[in-house]
DNA sequence: GTTAAAATCATACGAACGTATGAATCATAC
DNA sequence: GTATGATTCATACGTTCGTATGATTTTAAC
């Protein structure tokens, strides 16, 4: 018996498959980075994507998915990623615990290297990000419990291993700064300050710099009393 | 001639004079730090704060200049106690330039003993004041124009001349991660962790750490090429 | 071609939005 | 008292919001 079933079609037309929900992902995201969540909606969205307004229920459910959808696609390879560079380091290492600077690299590589590189959302998704930070969303926050706090939770534990000098809430106050210190960045990135200047530069100099600087600050002593 | 104007009312009835005005800010900017600047409806403002729907547009005009008055009550503050603080640090510096750890101190002190004071809106303020530096509003930008980059510019200045071996973007640049880190630490100062931890701690002993981890930070010497 | 599912479309609905208006109420000055 | 300005109030306007619906078009399998 022979199926001449084939799963992936021979487009008759030029589109491709899931062309609509592809386009709308792309203009939502570059909307609510440039925006806001809140201040963009659906209508923005499916007249700059060019497609019908039906599109997005249709796609998405509501308004509330698309943007866990949006959110969803560049965070989850950066939370895999970031697991993966620290189980390497720690291999790496063997018996001992890896060093800060290569659990660090692991921590903050992935979305930079995102955040420089075009085609995974570049500049966009970082403001995205940060907005999905400060913003208070259902969606987003599911979205975030789900892929952020195992990869948190996970370097954590590492850290205190890496730093035994320091407390649990150090290590973890001491993460999160640095991840606030990120996102300033990137939300800075390709602004340009009132002077006419701009902070941007070369991805693996933005990099350098940035480890440089987290790793110097992760290892401020603490302040007796 | 006798003038038997008084321009302090004697008041008849047991409400001091911009009761409602004053409400109106304390309920908006609870509520703004909460939700974010664009979930938050005047309707929910005035329905929180027992007031008349019109009263924002008859003390304020509109929603937007209302956004600004709240964040300009804060902010003016805590430039004003910045620039004072880096004029004293310049005094007792005398010939030379001050200290790092003094022009670090002035800089940031003002916003924690603010954010750690409920008088001058403790921790709400804190939230709030990362929101208005993500979230983009026109009233909002004017305001932060107007207060936050002569301030920037003034310490940028002057950390030129106590870090002379940086360049004027890498000062301009570690000052922004360190905002970014101070904005991420108010987010999520009285936030429970997904382990039901906080990062909470003494107002005097925070200070002290942050202060610490800018200041090593800061010194972070720039990676070669 | 026929058929059924997938996708796109124009359109409509009720709710909530920011703002404006004019009457009612209050406080103060004479 | 009366007059005047400041404030509060109930209410209405036009717009935009997210979502739902049913018709229409497109796609893929036979």
């Amino acid at each position: 018996m022979i199926l001449t079933t084939h799963k992936t079609p021979l487009f008759a037309s030029e589109k491709a498959p899931g062309a609509t929900r592809n386009r709308v992902l792309n203009v939502a995201e570059q909307l609510f980075a440039e925006r806001g969540l809140h201040a963009v909606s659906i209508r923005d969205i499916t007249r700059a994507a060019g497609v019908n307004l039906g599109a997005i229920n249709y796609h998405f459910g509501s308004k509330e998915r698309l943007i866990g959808a949006v959110f969803e696609r560049r965070i989850a390879p950066i939370s895999e990623e970031r697991l993966r560079a620290l189980e390497a380091a720690e291999k790496t290492a063997g018996d001992v615990p890896p060093t800060l600077e290569a659990v660090l690299d692991a921590m903050f590589r992935p979305t930079v290297e995102q955040a420089m590189d075009p085609e995974r959302g570049g500049a966009t998704f970082g403001k995205l990000m940060v907005r999905c930070f400060v913003e208070p969303h259902t969606a987003v926050e599911e979205v975030m419990r789900r892929y952020l706090d195992p990869v948190v939770r996970r370097f954590d534990t590492v850290l205190m291993c890496v730093k035994p000098n320091l407390t649990a809430e150090d290590v973890l106050w001491r993460m999160h700064l640095l991840i606030g210190a990120l996102h300033q960045s990137l939300l800075l990135w390709d602004r340009t300050l009132p002077d006419g200047r701009t902070l941007r530069m070369e991805p693996e100099t933005y990099l350098k710099r940035f480890l440089a600087f987290a790793k110097t600050a992760f290892h401020a002593s603490i302040p007796e009393a």
